[in-house]
DNA sequence: GTTAGTGCAAATGATTTGCAAACAG
DNA sequence: CTGTTTGCAAATCATTTGCACTAAC
């Protein structure tokens, strides 16, 4: 069975999920789930680990949040973009993140999947590196 | 010290690595450690688990393979077409992969960088889509 | 011989899961 | 109440690492 429309797998509304949706949502990029976890607590909303990973997952299989994969591996969620595609740029040190965004890379991006015959293409792109004030 | 030119990294030629690059080199596309190390297995060449990911690192370190992360977060890897920085546009019904690059790309990453102020910036970008064979 | 490289098994670290207690509706 | 959801701790899984041992040069 599936749900007849929208919202789809809310089942119930707790204080938890509520929590990790509003963390989430505050976030100007990418978070793993130990991040969010951890701003959680320091915000003093106490929200178990697994609750954390399972809100996540439900919300990634409800496409309501974008998972990317980190290089080392550890999954990167951040709520789904509004319409506007965009990108981030990323301070391996102190973790601020800008968004940027091109058309001309997404015109690259299609120009490039259509000419390899490629359709339903989706891509993402993340710049990592020091910000202004971590470098040095 | 370090090596005078080229292939860098190798330090000795032993029966195991020349294994692994040799499983890695007979494969068509992305393998994760663990089917490199089946493979070998079964092809009557023993080497470790660990030796095996010690010298996949140590050739994705060297640039000469990608690597890449599936969705589940194991890595993948494969030997490397080219010297070129580049990046992936992958089928995500049966997975083959297409190199793609651009100068164009490249540039604008740099641009944006130092428009932010941002230095020492890498980027990973990849193009996820279906292929001509898996459309329809 | 020396030293780098290997294999194993134990250590990690992120994520998942089992299960009894806590809570929403 | 009654079925969900939570939290903790134990369990997984891929990957890494410590260390005694073997092989390359």
């Amino acid at each position: 069975m599936d749900e007849p429309k929208g919202r789809a797998s809310w089942r119930r509304g707790t204080r938890q999920r509520e929590s990790v949706v509003d963390a989430l949502g505050s976030a100007r990029g990418f978070r793993t789930a130990q991040q969010l976890h951890g701003q959680l607590e320091r915000s003093g909303r106490k929200v178990g680990l697994a609750t954390v990973y399972r809100t996540l997952n439900e919300l990634a299989e409800a496409g309501e949040v974008d998972v990317l994969r980190a290089a080392s591996g550890e999954a990167l969620f951040r709520r789904c973009a509004t319409d506007d595609h965009h990108h981030h740029l990323v301070c391996k040190e102190c973790g601020v993140s800008v968004e940027v965004g091109d058309r001309a890379v997404e015109a690259w991006v299609g120009r490039t999947a259509r000419r390899h015959g490629f359709t339903d293409v989706t891509h993402a792109l993340e710049l990592i590196g020091l910000c202004r004030d971590c470098t040095g």
